[in-house]
DNA sequence: GACATCGTGTAACACGTTTTAATCTATGCC
DNA sequence: GGCATAGATTAAAACGTGTTACACGATGTC
């Protein structure tokens, strides 16, 4: 197809191949006059690399995997967004990979990451269990946890502090005076969700509460607007309406609050409610949505860095577990 | 790093190399028993095939590139996830970048895929100029257009009638009674915008009116939730209500409807007011958005198998312009 | 029993680049 | 002028796989 190659470029400049790969990686080491008639002889001929054969050769990629646990997910976009921005500014390519909290659809990432000898792999971690990582390490490939706290030395990730997180969330709730609360949530094997419930839990505790009574906690299969709004329908059926409602995702809150207001529920006015993410649609909804925020982009961000430190100073890399403190950011649906 | 390449899985498994290329290529070419051994060999070395070796030699890599206009909005990241359902399942990987509208990135985009000798491109292009795609296709790699028309017929496409949609949502409130509409749209050179407008243009002549007088067209730098409440704030600060307006974004239009709120004016009460793409979060908001709804999943589906189709049949594949009809989907927003 | 045929497996080269060690040229120094 | 030195360039050997042409038995046929 292409045809043009490094040699072909080395015949029309009149020098070696092995200059012209210098040229393309070295160019301090070529003399001025040579470089640029190299590089004119690039142009002209529209010579692209050939990655593979570099990667081949060199013994690495430029090129580094994103596992994400739901693509469909703001939280997870803003993310990927992150990583990309780093990624590409600092040449390497991203292979993307969603995993849709499915373990085997996780492996088969990692699979594929590995066949390409990524030079690293960003993953947020559908479970806790590090063994697949080890696979990928034996293969030179550095990891770092996304989202997720590495609970070993030997790793580094970037996470955000889930039970200062719920805490946050209750204790703003307790403030404005809710002596009952809801917790509408995912599946309690979920990290995040169990984190978050823990946080409230020592929330109600600090404030003399006892978290058995002072809270229900309503477990969904999904963390969707959907699920949110079947909890909010059955809620109301139910007649218990709670004084404030606090939600493990921002996806569910807006769920919940459409439910509410459908059913003629005042938010704040009969109920007060807040989600985690501070999603960018949760001040766009028209109640807007007090909401627990993360350094979303950021996280995506740093992670990319330490990897791709962690891939360029292998020897002198320390190994960093970083976790940020969320944020609460107290809007109308609080009062 | 990994050390354990094909010719060590040959001597463990006592054959040639060869063979173990075979059994790893074209499984029916060897015998069942020695196959067998072979497999059996890979598992115990956990070999896993050196994928730019692979490419090197065979000429063709197993990788896709996709190149996204925005990442942030929900309606390219369903077609991303389409786009990587697919490819995953056929057994490619997929890159990715995010142009954010810039042909700068985009262009940089395309220059990664080019080196990474991806098998072809999916791309939302940011402007109409199509002479960079050449210069992917001279070398080898097919390119499909996502949410933008093949204005050739040498080129695959998949796109929605945004004229066709424009029509259709201003249809919408000419029916509900509105003879005064606001179109708040994002700049005119983004295809997209330019279609629907046009579309809501032709809808108004049908019915006999004249789209200088009854449309009122506002162009917003982006398009987003902020812009869009910004929008509504200047409407509602200069005094002069419309009976409905037409977002050519479902982000512009959550916006909108918050800005409405809190200026205490009723949606659909006083002002009628439609969205386009239907994203999730149409459905979710306070007040369920009525939209166009758009197969957007299908979208980055149907591209992947089209491209896929290409490159695996270069000699017989017909290229295809699909376009597909968006749908209204009328909430409570229009009433 | 000789010969063609078929099914399996092999040996060796090729893919396009990077890299190491070696070669060449020019310069400075005694 | 000879020699050492440094800088610029080159030649050639990899990297790990796919593929082509071919060798090897075994089987079937006349």
């Amino acid at each position: 197809m292409s045809g043009v190659g490094i040699k072909e470029v080395a015949r029309v400049a009149g020098v070696s191949p092995g200059t012209v790969s210098n040229v393309l990686n070295r160019p301090e080491r070529v003399a001025p006059e040579t470089r640029e008639r190299v590089r004119r002889a690039i142009r002209e001929l529209g010579f692209v690399r050939h990655g593979s054969a570099s990667t081949l050769r060199a013994g690495h990629s430029r090129t580094i995997g994103l596992s994400l646990m739901d693509i469909g997910n703001p939280f997870f976009t803003d993310v990927a967004a992150g990583a990309e921005d780093v990624a590409s500014a600092l040449g390497y390519a991203v292979i993307l990979g969603n995993s849709g909290g499915s373990r085997t659809k996780e492996e088969h990432n990692l699979r594929v990451f590995a066949e390409h000898r990524v030079r690293g792999v960003l993953i947020t971690p559908s479970d806790d269990d590090p063994r697949r990582l080890d696979g990928l390490r034996e293969h030179g490939i550095s990891v770092v946890l996304v989202d997720h706290p590495a609970y070993r030395p030997d790793l580094c990730s970037v996470s955000v502090d889930d039970v200062a997180g719920g805490r946050l969330a209750t204790r703003h709730l307790l403030e404005r005076g809710a002596r009952s609360i809801h917790h509408i949530t995912g599946p309690p094997t979920i990290r995040q969700c169990a984190d978050r419930r823990r946080g409230a839990e020592l929330a109600l505790a600090a404030a003399g509460l006892a978290p058995a009574t002072a809270l229900e906690t309503v477990e969904m299969p999904a963390m969707t607007a959907r699920a949110g709004q079947e909890a909010a329908e059955r809620l109301v059926r139910s007649g218990r309406l709670p004084e404030a409602i606090f939600c493990a995702n921002d996806m569910l809150a807006l769920g919940v609050l459409r439910g509410l207001h459908q059913a003629g529920v005042g938010v704040p006015g009969d109920v007060a409610l807040i989600g985690y993410d501070d999603i960018d649609f949760a001040v766009a909804s028209a109640v807007s949505l007090s909401s627990i925020r993360q350094p979303t982009y950021e996280l995506g961000r740093i992670a990319t860095e330490l990897l791709l430190d962690e891939c360029g100073n292998p020897g002198e890399h320390a190994h960093r577990q970083i976790m940020f403190q969320p944020e609460l950011v107290a809007r109308e649906s609080t009062g």
